[in-house]
DNA sequence: ACAAAAGTGTTGTATATACACCCATGA
DNA sequence: TCATGGGTGTATATACAACACTTTTGT
């Protein structure tokens, strides 16, 4: 029977988070992804991340990633899964927990090291590094998952909102279209949006209210 | 910026599993707990786990602890969450994969090193080591959870069961009863399981039908 | 005036809930 | 014959799905 202090002792570690870090451009769903600089798979396609520090709990080392990547703090970030194959990574042992993040397209900003800002379309992604292709498409599922029963595509809209931008959301994640009056029935009976003063005028055609968060950071499970 | 090959090097690193092992019996929801042979917490009760070997996958460390605490096979297991609190192993950094995992009370049998076999309520658990209580509770919150959506509830039955059976299951760990009438009506509609020509007598009145599940490993997600 | 997106209700269907009595057996 | 848990259906309320026209603006 092994136990904690006894086994395993011999093997070298490494752990590591690795985010996928959603946005919705561009009528798509889209992800973050960097080139590694570094063997292996150098030049390869990848998903920020990076080995946690002494003393850093992986949450905090997803949030650091975060930061590096986007610039950004206080996105929705949730722990997604922990791959450990014993082959993912040809240096040895490292695991990695996996992560998703949520941001805003009008939040994207920050650094531009590639012509597109690293932002690749979920379902046109090149070959990625290691097991990320795998990482990615849980993230994928779990999103898709909890836009059914959460509040949680809020976290992918900006401050301020139409009904019609959160409407093309959930289309765009689904993959399927949406009937406007049974969607905003649906948004109103959650309770969490409230309508703002302000409109948004895009074109020649009647302006669309705003809309905001009720509690920007909550996501809610409903029924 | 971070990357997987330049940091974090410096740190002794350990990777555990451990697992929540749920079974229900004696009308109550109980989970599987070990005492410690050694410090940390030398004496104290905790999740049965231990460090992963070299080599070895997170899934075949859960699935090894689940062999050796249990004696079983095939029995249902998914990983839970991932914990790294840098502070939450006296010996350094450990991060452990957590698991849960259920098993029919019928086929728990294996050792008893343990005066009760090492099956505590849920609802009565003395302290834990480590995290381990707040595993715990995240395991129970998740299978809680699945209870509704799925057809989870039937890893936890064994090979025939009664729908009263059954239904004191949901009952037991929802925490509340629930109507006969309409749980079958709902069963009966998931088609997930189908009566057999047995029945079960057990006192002075009308023997009960015994069913199965049709697809024994399959947890199906409902609507 | 026209084009283009915003906005708004009703009706039918399916799903979930509440609820009470007879049945088969062992003692 | 009595006590015990096994087994069954209906009526109502609620949630979901389908569906078309008017409004406001810019050009």
């Amino acid at each position: 029977m092994r136990d904690e202090s006894t086994d395993g002792a011999g093997t070298v570690w490494g752990v590591s988070t690795d985010v996928v870090i959603f946005s919705v451009r561009d009528e798509a769903l889209t992800v973050r992804l960097v080139r590694r600089p570094d063997e292996p798979f150098a030049g390869c396609w990848a998903l920020p991340g990076g080995l946690l520090g002494e003393g850093e709990d992986p949450d905090d080392g997803a949030t650091r990633v975060l930061r590096e990547k986007t610039g950004m703090e206080g996105v929705y970030l949730e722990q997604l899964y922990t791959f450990g194959r014993p082959d993912r990574d040809p240096r040895g042992r490292v695991v990695t927990v996996g992560y998703f993040a949520l941001v805003p397209w009008t939040e994207i900003g920050g650094e531009r090291d590639e012509p597109d800002g690293g932002w690749h379309p979920v379902d046109i992604l090149p070959g990625l590094a290691f097991d990320h292709a795998e990482i990615v498409a849980m993230a994928r599922g779990r999103l898709a998952a909890k836009l059914e029963y959460s509040t949680i595509a809020l976290q992918l809209m900006p401050e301020r909102f139409t009904l019609s931008h959160l409407q093309s959301v959930y289309e765009i994640i689904r993959g399927e279209p949406l009937d406007k009056r049974n969607f905003r029935k649906r948004v109103r009976a959650m309770e969490c949006i409230e309508p703002t003063e302000a409109t948004y005028r895009a074109g020649s055609h009647r302006p669309a209210r705003l809309y905001r968060r009720k509690t920007p950071g909550r996501v809610e499970i409903i029924k």
